[in-house]
DNA sequence: AGAATAAAACCGACTGGTCGGTATGTTTTT
DNA sequence: AAAAACATACCGACCAGTCGGTTTTATTCT
């Protein structure tokens, strides 16, 4: 039966996500996590090698709401498919209030840990070059204007960060599912070629 | 005589950030910044009262290039405001590649300590107003279309945060300065009213 | 000027505590 | 009985901050 074994892994990723959310990467201990989840030191290391293994084990997870953000509504008029994106943001900024603080550790991490910065930099370059093509298709389907695909895609996804770190930084600053929906707007007037 | 005494002030500030730069500002220990100092511990705590006191000081320094940036070239035409702000660019993203980890575990702690959290958030809060205010004035003038100059504030802030978040995790995926500046001409185009 | 003195600047050993990871042993499952 | 799962005591390293002392600088007095 490794119904019990499959319990304690998950417990463990369930405590190691609070504690990385309250107390950062660096100052969530090993012996907390275990103490959260009512396991000892012995199983925790049963289950990962190491703390970062862990902390690797949660990103993937954290990463897959964005792809299933990002993946909806394919096959349909680019502008919809943005449109249809934004289903999501309420999703993805509740979730972004528990992990940022442990997204933005991720980040400091990569940028020093080659292991961790390969796990990092490949979700972030498959999301620009998504949009790029995203919006290339929708120059070629007549519905955008003519812009440098890979600029304005930079540009998406910067905004995109940029309203995620914002959230983190001033969570009562603004109800940011709203504005990122209506950023959205503002880019798409932009884009989208006039009706004539 | 207190020259000895800046010039051993000034000598901690330069090894902090570096060793801020190059381990983070968790893993920099203060025996590390005395040593690539050559000064003692009893000398850094002479000077400062935390290694957190450290961190605050570099970081009011640093600001003040964005604060630099964004002063620049007032009473102006707003859209030439906004052209001659992008001259700063190339020194900022020079600047952040070396304080952004550091700028990144400065978010970090400011969600979780209240005196780092002022110390972020003002300044934060600080761009939002000035964009706001200046695309108001746009607006005003009659060179900008009409926004909500609020909203397109949290667009361009969170551009400049993304873009710089972006520059740091993939600092050869582009030369970030030239599409930091294309990324105002994009937004600008959708922002300046058409002559006519 | 030169000695005396006070204060600022600086030194480095030490403390108390934390933490990731290990070693060894015990229980549970197969 | 073998192997997987789990428990616990422990180690070595690290680290922010302290403290009693020494050196350097500034000031005052003679």
């Amino acid at each position: 039966m490794q119904q019990r074994s499959e319990e304690t892994r998950s417990r463990i990723l369930e405590a190691a996500v609070k504690q990385f959310a309250v107390n950062g990467y660096g100052k969530a201990s090993v012996d907390n996590i275990c103490e959260q989840a009512g396991v000892s030191k012995g199983a925790f290391y049963h289950h990962f090698q190491t703390k970062q293994d862990v902390f690797l084990a949660l990103l993937d997870g954290w990463l897959q709401i964005f792809d299933q953000a990002v993946e909806a509504s394919k096959d349909q008029p680019v502008p919809e498919t943005f449109q249809q994106m934004t289903d999501y943001f309420p999703y993805i900024f509740e979730s972004a209030s528990d992990n940022l603080p442990m997204f933005l550790e991720f980040l400091l991490q990569a940028s020093r840990d080659d292991k961790v910065w390969q796990a990092s930099i490949a979700p972030y370059r498959r999301y620009h070059k998504h949009f790029a093509s995203l919006i290339k298709k929708g120059i070629a389907e007549g519905s955008f204007v003519e812009v440098d695909p890979n600029l304005a895609a930079r540009l998406i996804v910067s905004a995109a960060m940029g309203l995620l770190l914002q959230s983190l930084l001033d969570p009562q600053g603004a109800k940011w599912d709203k504005v990122a929906r209506e950023t959205v707007q503002l880019m798409m007037n932009s884009l989208v070629r006039e009706e004539n």
